[in-house]
DNA sequence: AGCACCAAGATCGCATACAATCACCGAGCC
DNA sequence: GGCTCGGTGATTGTATGCGATCTTGGTGCT
């Protein structure tokens, strides 16, 4: 059995990534207590350890809120998501395995066939790709990460890559930007596979600044709409 | 009063920063508990603070311990210190204010007086440069890390910039190298005022990127000569 | 009516007590 | 003699109690 606080930290983590608490809400430590099932004191150390990643703030004795986050700020989390996940591929690309190798190309497949198979479905689309491209897509992206063998980068991805999941991004694509995102995946794999870093770290910041146009977009995703 | 926690955290990483812990020994939280002045929570809330920003790594059931690292760790480090900090001179040629300009001008003029001074007074010149250097030089790339106003690329910095203060690198810079960085930081300060975002990632890329030659050198700083 | 202030309730920060786990060490067995 | 297996001490993980601080609702004053 793992620690309770580790387990506090992941349940209170994917509360937040399920939107299960709104943006601004207040996360009171009891009431985290009840549901995790374990006391206070593991409950504030998976809070703090939120709190430097960023999904949460906390205010000395104002207990820790969800973050909530601007356009603005959205715009900088992926230029320097762009500048990680590119340094990373870059790294990766001199270092991964051909295992590894082998497992995007499987996942590059199960994307696609996700986003085939909610295009013939008309109904229900969405929310079939959300089920099957999303966790795909992330182990993808873990996959490099891993594979770039760098502790301290895969934490700053940390303090990037979630945030834009608390949105839930992934309704807004449009069939181009995700047929686009498919054709990257595929290049990032070509460029891993010719051990190439400059194209692959390339070929991610693509990946990542498409993403960005794709998600903060004007008029679109405002909570209050004006 | 500030809070306790944040106080254990000062006390233990400005221990670690001095050399006062051996890299690789352990940390005994009853231990840090009596040099702290407070008790085993807010000591293990800093604990796992600092180990989330790299200066220490715990095991569960197994307590603390100072970061050790090797040369490969080293120079990976310093990779992404230029990134990092390339990113955020970048953003701060955009977005930095005249006054914070003309901080950085006098501690530009400070640096360059511990170097004279060190170079006129022979004796001791080293520890003068630590003296008064060391200082100039944290609180320079400091105004450049918020003139960038992000606070995500500030904890990113954290998790780089402090890692090769524990070695105490500074006295390993040849004169040439000396100079060669007091002329980065004005050339800094130029790429500043001319607002000139490219210019500025550039030199600081530069700057850093020397920085790591200085200090990851073949057959400099090994911990076990053979 | 609006604002400042005060008190009660709630919540957080810290200290301490207890339980769980691990490392070390010595004895017994193969 | 070397290896395995408990036993014991130390250390970490968790729970809870108490004091400090903040929020909120109401009241009185301007």
């Amino acid at each position: 059995m793992s620690t309770a606080s580790a387990r506090a930290y992941e349940l209170i983590r994917s509360l937040i990534l399920e939107g299960r608490f709104a943006p601004g809400e207040r996360l009171k430590e009891e009431e985290l207590t009840d549901l995790c099932g374990v006391s206070r004191t593991p409950v504030r150390e998976g809070l703090r350890r939120l709190a430097i990643e960023g999904l949460v703030v906390v205010t000395p004795h104002q207990g820790a809120q969800v973050a909530a986050i601007g356009e603005g700020e959205l715009a900088e989390i992926y230029a320097l998501r762009a500048m990680i996940e590119g340094h990373a591929a870059g790294r990766a690309a001199m270092l991964i395995s051909g295992d590894d190798i082998a497992k995007l190309k499987a996942l590059a497949s199960e994307m696609e066939a996700a986003v085939a198979a909610a295009n013939s479905d008309l109904s229900g689309g969405a929310a079939e790709l959300n089920a099957r491209f999303t966790p795909a897509n992330s182990e993808f992206h873990r996959i490099i990460l891993d594979a770039a063998m760098s502790p301290r980068l895969a934490a700053m991805a940390a303090l990037v890559v979630e945030i834009p999941l608390i949105l839930r991004t992934l309704a807004r694509y449009s069939d181009a930007e995700l047929m686009r995102s498919l054709q990257h995946h595929r290049e990032l794999i070509a460029a891993f596979e010719a051990h190439d870093e400059d194209w692959a770290r390339s070929v991610m910041r693509s990946h990542v600044l498409a993403a960005s146009h794709a998600v903060v977009r004007p008029g679109v995703g405002r909570v209050q709409p004006d």
